[in-house]
DNA sequence: TAGAACGTTTAATACGTATTAAACGATATG
DNA sequence: CATATCGTTTAATACGTATTAAACGTTCTA
C-alpha cells in the first residue's frame, strides 16, 4: 500500500459525500485532494492529479470559494491561482445542510399556507394539515436554536449535553 | 383556486423532498397523493392521478414499501392492490436520513483505518487524520445516543429539551 | 376455456446534469 | 510585437438514472 493509494480511497469517499450533499463528485473529489495535500495546488495540479478537465476544475473550484470550503491564494514568483482547503469541514458541511434543510422548510411552509386558503378540505386532508403543522411548530422552534455555524468545540459541547438530556428524558 | 391545484402543489413540493433524501421525485410524489387522500389508492389511480406509467408506480411503490411508507391493504371486492399511507413521515425521513448518515460514517471509518495502516503521512496528514478522528469519535458517541425511531411526541420533547440545553449553555 | 384484469419485468428511450474539448480573452514574457 | 501561459466560457458529448411501452405470467370471470 502507498499514499498515493490512499488518497485515491478517501478521495472517492469525499466524492460521495459531495455528491450526497447535492454538489457534485468533482467538487468532492477537489476538496478531499486539497484536505490531504501538505501546500497549496493550482488549477493545473489539480487537473493532472484527479484528471479532469480544465474547464471542470475551474467551475467546481468557484463552487468550493462560494462555500468557503477553499481560499485562493497568492504565490509570489507564479502567475498561477493557488487553493488552499479550509480544513473546517464540519462547519461546510452543517452550512451547507442547514441551508438544504430551510429550504425544505419554506417549501412546506408555502404548501401549508395554500392548503389554509382552502376551505374545501376533507376530513383527512383537515387532520393532515394539522399534522404538517405541528411538526412545521417543532421545527420552527428547533430552527431558533440552531447556531449559524457550528464547530468541532460546539460539537464536543453537543456531545457532553447529550449524557445530560440522557438523564432527563431516561430510555423507557 | 381548487383542491386540485393544492394537491399539485404539495405533490411537487414532496416530489423534491423525496429527491433530496436520495429517493426519486417519483416516490416522493406517490407518497403525496396518498398521503392528502382520504382512502386508499390503487395502482390504476395513481397511474391516472399522477400520470406516471404502471411500470414506473408498481416500481416505486414497493419502493415505498420497504421504507414502510405505505401499506398494501385488502379492499372486499376488489381484485386490485390499494396503499395506504403512513402518515408517520417524519419517522420515516428520520430513519431515511439516519441510514445515509451511518453510510457516510462507515465511509469514513474505512478511510481512516486505511490512514492508520500508512506509516509515510507527512506533518498536514497526520494533523488532518487526527481531526478527522476527533470528528469521527464525537459522532460515533452522539450515534450511540440516537433513538432508533423519532415520533412527534418525542421532537416535542426535543423541543422542550433544547430550551434546557439553552440554559446549560447559554450563548455568549 | 377464452379472454379480461391485474401487477411485474425488461428492454428501449428520454432526460437532466456532469464533463469535456476547444475557442477565447487577458495578461505576462522574451 | 509575437508568443506563451493562464483561467473562463461555451457548445457538444457522455453518462447515469428515471421513465416508459410493451410483453409477460397469473388469476379471475363470463
Amino acid at each position: 500500500m502507498n499514499t498515493e493509494n490512499i488518497n485515491i480511497n478517501f478521495i472517492r469517499i469525499v466524492g460521495e459525500l459531495g455528491a450526497s450533499l447535492g454538489l457534485n463528485r468533482s467538487v468532492g473529489q477537489i476538496y478531499g485532494l486539497l484536505y490531504m495535500s501538505d501546500k497549496p495546488l493550482s488549477l493545473d495540479d489539480l487537473v493532472s492529479k484527479l484528471k479532469m478537465s480544465k474547464g471542470s476544475v475551474s467551475l467546481n473550484i468557484r463552487e468550493l470559494e462560494r462555500w468557503e470550503a477553499v481560499k485562493k491564494i497568492w504565490v509570489s514568483g507564479s502567475r498561477k491561482d493557488f487553493y488552499e482547503v479550509n480544513p473546517d469541514f464540519i462547519n461546510i458541511i452543517y452550512k451547507r445542510t442547514k441551508l438544504r434543510m430551510e429550504k425544505i422548510l419554506s417549501n412546506f411552509n408555502s404548501a401549508i399556507s395554500d392548503f389554509e386558503k382552502n376551505n374545501s378540505l376533507n376530513k383527512i386532508q383537515k387532520e393532515r394539515l394539522l399534522q404538517i403543522k405541528n411538526i412545521q411548530n417543532v421545527f420552527q422552534s428547533i430552527s431558533g436554536n440552531v447556531p449559524e455555524d457550528i464547530s468541532i468545540n460546539s460539537m464536543t459541547k453537543l456531545s457532553s449535553a447529550l449524557s445530560v438530556l440522557k438523564s432527563i428524558f431516561p430510555k423507557k
